[in-house]
Order: C-alpha cells, then sequence, then structure tokens
DNA sequence: CTTTTTCTTAAGGAATTCTTCATAATTGCA
DNA sequence: TGCAATTATGAAGAATTCCTTAAGAAAAAG
C-alpha cells in the first residue's frame, strides 16, 4: 500500500504551510496550489487521492474548480470556506464537493474529515490497485489471494500473503523489519525483527526453489528486506 | 459488459444533477426523473439497472413507487430520505428497496452503495448472466437451479445454489464468510461465519467426491473459500 | 394441519497458523 | 582472524480459524 497524495489549494501560505504540517505528520503526501490553475495543473502532473479547496481565490475560485475536476474525476473534495460567505452558495456539496469546512477551523477536524473521506475513497476501489503484478517468475493474485511461482499456484496464509504484497507492491524498495511489521500488523512494532524473521523465513520455503539462496525475496544486511523489481 | 443505467428520482434539480455527474464519471448512464410517475414512465422506455429513488416528492412518492415497481422487476433501488423523516416510515427496506440513504449524504457514499448494488446485481443477479458455467467436472445449471457433478446432477437447496453461484460465477477469486452473507442472504453479515461454514460443509457434501479434500470449494485459510478457475 | 425439508444456532474438536524462545549461521568490520 | 551484530532455523505451546455434529426453529410441501 503506497503512500496517499493530498493536494492543499489556498492562496493564504500560512494555511497551506499549517496544513501540511498535520498532513505529513499523519504519514500523507503533500501538495500545495496557491489557486485553482495551479490545482489542476498540479492534477495532471501527479497523482493525487484527495483535494482541500478554499473556495475564495484569485484567478479560479474553488467553486469553478470543483467543477473543472469533477467533469473528469469522482477523487474527493474538501471544501474551505470564510464563516461570513453566503451559506446557500457556499454549500458546496451541491457542486461536487463532498465535505466541507469553515475558517477558522481547527486542525484536527480538518484531519479527521480527510481521513474519513480518503477511507471511503480508498475502500470504494476508486483508487485501485493492480490486482496482478509480475515479476520475473513470480506473480500476485489478488483476487485468488495466492502467490503463482512459476505458473504454480502457492497457499500462503494472511500474514505471509501481506508480506508478499507489501513487498511485491513496492518491488526493489528495502523493508526495514520494523516498517514491514507495522505495515502487515498495523501496530506499534516492538522486537518484532525476529516474528517478522520466521515469517520470511515461511515465505521463502513456499516461494523459493533454494531457500538458502533466494532469488526473489532477499536481505539487503543490517537494512531489511527486498524483492527485486 | 455493457454500460449500465441509473434513474435518478429526486424532485430537486440540482441534487439530481450533483448525483450524475458522479455517475457519469463512473462511467455509468444516467437517466432522470423528478417524481414516482416519471420514473416508471422512464422504466418503460429504457433499459435500468439500478433506481435511486427520492422518498418525498410530488404527484408520486418513493415508497408508492417502489411498490409498483417491484411488482415487476427486481432491479437494485437505493431510496433516500431527509434525516427528519419517521423512522419508521423511511424504512424502505421493509418495502422492497435494497439499500437506503440519509439526506445529506456523501456523494461518494452514495456511490459506494450503488457500485454495491450493481455488483450484487449483475454477479450474482438476473442481469445478463451466463446460463451454463464449467469448471472442471463441475457445471452450474442456471435454468434447473442444480449443479452437474461429473454428468450427475446434483440437487441444492435454494441458499446452497446461491453460494455455489456466486463462488462458480466468480472463480479464482476469493469470498469472506462476510462477502459470501452479504452477498447470498442480501443483509448485514453479523456472525456469519458459522451458518456460512455450515452451508459450505453441506455443500461440500453434495459435490465434492471426498469432502475432507475438497477437488472443488477450497479454503484460503483466514481469508475465505474459493472454488479454483 | 401434518409431514418433510431446509435453515439456524451452539458447542466441542480438529487443523492450521502465529508467536516465542533458544540456538545456529552468516555478514561486516576492526 | 575474531568479534559483534544481524539474520536464519527448529521446535513447542498458544492462539486462531475451520470443521463437524446434532438438535430445535422455520419454512415449504403435501
Amino acid at each position: 500500500m503506497t503512500k496517499l497524495t493530498v493536494l492543499v489549494t489556498d492562496d493564504d501560505q500560512a494555511i497551506r504551510d499549517g496544513i501540511e504540517i498535520y498532513l505529513k505528520n499523519e504519514g500523507y503526501n503533500v501538495l500545495k496550489a496557491a489557486d485553482g490553475e495551479e490545482a489542476l495543473a498540479m492534477l495532471q502532473q501527479h497523482e493525487v487521492h484527495l483535494i482541500i479547496l478554499d473556495i475564495m481565490m484569485p484567478k479560479m475560485d474553488g467553486i469553478t474548480a470543483t467543477f473543472k475536476i469533477r467533469e473528469e474525476r469522482n477523487i474527493p473534495i474538501i471544501m474551505l470556506s470564510a464563516k461570513a460567505e453566503d451559506s446557500d452558495k457556499i454549500h458546496g456539496l451541491s457542486v461536487g464537493a463532498d465535505d466541507y469546512v469553515t475558517k477558522p477551523f481547527y486542525p484536527l477536524e480538518l484531519l479527521a474529515r480527510v481521513k474519513s473521506q480518503l477511507r471511503r475513497y480508498v475502500q470504494l476501489g476508486n483508487y485501485e490497485k493492480e490486482d496482478k503484478i509480475t515479476i520475473d517468475g513470480l506473480q500476485l493474485d489478488e483476487a485468488g489471494k495466492e502467490v503463482i511461482v512459476d505458473d504454480v499456484p502457492v497457499q500462503l496464509t494472511p500474514i505471509e500473503y501481506k508480506i508478499t504484497e507489501l513487498l511485491m507492491r513496492n518491488a526493489g524498495r528495502v523493508f526495514s523489519t520494523r516498517e514491514i511489521y507495522e505495515r502487515v500488523w498495523n501496530e506499534e512494532a516492538y522486537n518484532a525483527e525476529n516474528i517478522v524473521a520466521v515469517h520470511i523465513r515461511k515465505i521463502r520455503e513456499k516461494i523459493e526453489a533454494d531457500p538458502k539462496h533466494p532469488r526473489y525475496l532477499k536481505v539487503v544486511w543490517g537494512i531489511g528486506y527486498k524483492i527485486e523489481k
């Protein structure tokens, strides 16, 4: 599962930067734009999973931008607006925004809404992950929750599958045992080295012809494990 | 598979248009109607695969419309209602709706429900389905609602048939007990593990030569069941 | 209304997987 | 080479998941 990216659009740099800090803290990638035009340009160039859009901006305001975005995509949009603005007009929900926060806002509230929208978006499958990944003779079959080694289906346990999935979806990248533990178990890693090592070994037993000299699941000494791209 | 068509029925044009944008982005055809009568007329003239129906509408309200539609057809219906409305009346599920969303709603949530219902309808329901599927020595006979194992017809009960159908129409894909329950029973899964397991066993008794070592209906440990492609 | 079939529920047992711990092997570096 | 750090392995008990049985409830058929 790769990092999710949020595009923050506001003409006030202080606000952009403030929001950025909170989002980065939660592990999101953050892109920034100062107006609607910039935001649209960003969308062309980067993979974005959620947009925060201020309504009042120079060049292109948030509502216009929402229309433009909605012509092409269903990505979640959260609108920001000053309290004073007319509540009918600003009810951006009707123009295609998915949620709506009035300024001034509590950063944690915005954060909660970002999370909520992303959860929906990701669960909905709008944010699609490949369901077939092939690396050399190794194939990940997402639908069947199995791995195919040289055309032979291999059953993995849930944990084994998740680890393999993580390494294959990010092939070439090295993951420390700590990282693997946190992403697969979804909890703080404490003394996780050994348990991850045990599972790695089990996976190797199943997918490697010669576990002593692994062809796919390799160790990077002192750092972690990876599957070569 | 050809494009699926959704009929959006609401007396508020802004809502109709808002929903339309999301659905079109997702690749659906969209038809619109302002009240129940219009909706029924639309149904006569066009092929529709799912209906979104507001409850409060002039001329003919959503509940009446649901009754009329259900007299003839089994297509999925999603009801919209204002939060304030009386929870007994609005519990449209009892009058034949398949799902139910309160206003104001998050567009992405509605979209998720539309997708979920359509998936059910298309994959398991009455829409464009093959009426003969063969997997190895296993044959699904839609007309006779039975399964043929090595040329020997086998009678399944309704639930058994539906489970088998789901797994065969999506051969190779793993379904959790929860998913199986929700798709077959068409309701929220609560403590569904056991009941699904019992049915699985019954099916195995009927279609497997050696239920202890199933050839078709396999378990994927910690995840669910599948029938291999 | 009675009989038969199907569905649901509960509970114990069986099988598989996960974790832990002890120990061995390997690597990088002084 | 020898040492320290890191990774690999084996085996056992704990934990989880699945299977099976059986009996009563519900639904369908007669």
